[in-house]
DNA sequence: GAGTGGTCTAGACCACGCA
DNA sequence: GCGTGGTCTAGACCACTCT
């Protein structure tokens, strides 16, 4: 005689409300969020129970936690998205910075797969971004990005594009990107690859299919990416 | 007049103890655990401090608890463990259950690479294992697998090796791998490469080399994998 | 019904950052 | 010295599993 939810925590009901506050832009990226007395306070229930739904946001990079001082909505740097979700390294392991070329901004109708891949409905736009990404002045990445045009407005109107293209989206658009899923593949450049990447005819490239999603689980960027990874590899941890 | 550390928390205390315990084998795998309130009274703190100590437990994927019945030591079975670190898949995200045919496993001195990767010191051996993985009865993946020889004593005379090696390393030597630390790079299948997995010379493939870590940062497994991708691709997510 | 983990509360004290 | 988050405790009650 029980429903499938059937019991919703406190805990989950306080965290749910606070995730939307701060998606709804209650809470501005960099800014103090109230104590834990004050949104207990203010929600009728404990300390504790709050503290709870503040640390599983923090665990999923919403928020972030600092002692003394107070909790923070969680911003997205340029240092910080490179170190998260920019997997190249060096062979030793060393983080790179990459700089950008942005070769063209387009916006035009969805085709069937990006519908699907974004989950989107009939005849909406896309805004599709070609761009070069540079090591050591020599490119080592070209990335061919698609975004919902309904969620980015104006996109194609930006005067310039930060390297990082996260705290971009979330400055601008309000859209916090919390995970991504990629898949890879070896595949060998194509004539034109070959020629932006200013490689051989066939060079094995790593080839990333991503598809970033935001903290409902909101398809909101899908990145095919080639990776030149004669000098650079791709570095990942699992648990 | 502080020292460094300065301060560790009784939880964390707790959880070293809990930890050194089930690494000793106190506690076999899918065995449960002394309840929450049994360990707080052997331990002599509070309830709630082992709780927290194990959920940590919990989140490393040490243990896993289940309401209602206790906590048990997580057991790396031949399912699971292939789900967590075999991320290979079909093109359409479903998983896949790999065959595996081991070619050889030989007892030798560690080279240098070797030590250094696996942190040894001078003139230690180590098990190389060459094995194939099949799917749908074709080969796809080739791999090299190199474990100090210190940590798995007798392991070149075990009858037979299970598909996925991690429930045995478990099963068999007491190692329980809770991380592994991957590097990919798309290369060109050599001669050697080709005539082993059935494709053209040149074939691009994945290359990961990935080591294997336990819940102390031991590195106990060095494995060097090339994975020929038109029909699979390597599946990760990222938070 | 007994035993387990899961939630929730209330209160005390500690460590940290800052003015 | 004050306010913040972090730790620790004690106790009550809930949800789940098995007998």
């Amino acid at each position: 005689m029980k429903d499938s939810p059937g019991f919703l925590p406190l805990y989950r009901q306080v965290y749910d409300r606070l995730v939307k506050r701060i998606t709804d832009g209650d809470w501005r990226p960099s800014e103090a969020l109230p104590s834990e007395y004050a949104l207990a306070n203010e929600l009728g229930v404990s300390q504790g129970t709050v503290r709870k739904a503040l640390n599983e946001m923090e665990a999923e990079k919403l928020v972030e936690r600092r002692q003394g001082k107070g909790t923070f909505v969680k911003e997205h740097t340029d240092e910080a998205s490179i170190f998260r979700f920019f997997r190249l390294t060096r062979l030793d392991g060393a983080r790179l910075t990459p700089e950008s070329e942005v070769e063209s901004i387009n916006r035009r109708l969805a085709n069937k797969q990006e519908k699907s891949v974004l989950g989107l409905e009939q005849k909406e736009h896309v805004i599709e971004i070609h761009r070069i990404r540079l090591v050591d002045h020599s490119p080592c990445v070209i990335e061919t990005i698609i975004l919902p045009q309904a969620l980015f407005p104006d996109f194609d109107r930006l005067e310039s594009l930060s390297e990082s293209l996260y705290p971009l989206y979330q400055r601008k658009f309000g859209i916090h990107i919390v995970e991504v899923e990629e898949q890879l593949q070896a595949v060998a450049a194509t004539k034109e690859d070959a020629k932006r990447l200013k490689i051989p005819d066939g060079t094995p490239l790593l080839r990333v299919d991503r598809v970033a999603l935001t903290i409902i689980g909101r398809q909101v960027e899908w990145r095919s990416s080639l990776f030149e990874t004669r000098k650079f590899v791709y570095s990942v941890n699992l648990n």
